[in-house]
DNA sequence: TAGATTGTTAATCGATTAACAATC
DNA sequence: TAGATTGTTAATCGATTAACAATC
């Protein structure tokens, strides 16, 4: 059995996929880890210890063929499987990720948008139907929704959750502030804005103090 | 002079804050390393390393007084010392920050929201009118901004940050897809929305070959 | 005082970097 | 073949965990 792959690796594959999207923009159609290297602004070693946890994409003396180390990340992140999502919370963010999103070109597609909120039922966002919350199971069931983007506030968004799993959802974005409590094996990841402000205002404090 | 503190114990210093806050609430208002590990599930002796990397907050057979080490997080993080912030580009994600984020909490203090679109000049956000772009200068230079968030597209993103730079900004939020090429001493933070959803399609096909 | 729990030093573990033989 | 660059092993570095004396 293959040994479980580092966090941190993981976490620096999408950046190796923008990065060779890039190149692949630019026209350079092959890179050595040494040149890729000092574009990302990390060790060459790092580049190719990083891509032998998944195989050896490269060709000594020659480097890497972006377009196939491109597809292989891809591959590797799954974004060739398209999974099925859906979007609970319709309020300002929900919709902004709705409207600005490319799920397709990230491993997703989006479904449906639900909300709990009369006023909000039935309208559209882009080119999606808010539909009632109160239906979200049989649309789980009937569409195979494998996960869930939850926008919904901090007071309910465990509730909402722990209900998703219930009725089968293994994945969650979850943009509420609080942290989810899900099982094990459900797949989490977290956006906390809030977080992400409070490291800003350590590091803005901190390069300042270093002047 | 004092060692710089790592990454990996700043990135955790919004989560005990938020753990803190928490334990505020429930109006629990003393905490031992072992308690709070067990609830954040990590290693009491992490805790105790990374607070300690500040100062002794607590206290020998007692443990933390929860509010007290809430202060003294959050001065760490500057949140005390609000920083001004403005938010260039009112697009949908632009928007829906302004309208759901509470900056103030968070060390911030949004002074205005821009954009480059005559559509949108004008036009009001919530508290905030959209201001022109062509006169932003003037008024990060008269009100001492520090701090930029960029909702602007990816496009555009880099060209942004370097005449925000320009003009005295500190720190950047950035939501581009794109990396910012800003200077060293220029504090940034990304929230890759893309990356993070590819992080997730990793994780849950992970987690489905575990079974 | 006895028990609890910190702050801190030492040990371990894992991730990053360096080195180099393999090979295109 | 000679040069380049990988894949991989070994060395280093840093972060996490364990242990324990200090002390409330």
């Amino acid at each position: 059995m293959k040994r479980k792959v580092s966090d941190s690796v993981i976490n620096r594959l999408p950046r190796y996929y923008r990065y060779l999207g890039e190149l692949i923009s630019s026209g350079c159609g092959r890179i050595s880890s040494k040149a890729l290297s000092e574009k990302m602004n990390i060790t060459a070693s790092q580049i190719r210890q990083d891509l032998n946890c998944f195989g050896g994409f490269g060709q000594q003396g020659y480097g890497y063929n972006v377009n196939n180390l491109y597809d292989e990340i891809g591959k590797i992140l799954g974004i060739n499987k398209k999974k099925t999502a859906i979007l609970v919370g319709a309020g300002n963010m929900g919709k902004a990720l709705v409207l600005n999103t490319n799920f397709e070109k990230r491993g997703f597609s989006l479904k449906g948008v639900f909300d709990a909120d009369k006023e909000k039922i039935g309208t559209t966002v882009g080119d999606y139907e808010i539909l009632d919350y109160a239906g979200i199971e049989d649309f789980i069931k009937e569409n195979n929704i494998e996960m869930a983007i939850i926008t919904v506030s901090k007071a309910s968004v465990n509730q909402v959750a722990n209900e998703l799993e219930e009725m089968g959802i293994k994945g969650f974005l979850n943009f509420s502030y609080a942290e989810l409590n899900t099982s094990d094996h459900i797949a989490v990841e977290n956006i906390h804005l809030s977080d992400s402000l409070m490291r800003l205002s350590y590091k803005m404090a901190e390069k300042e103090a270093e002047c």
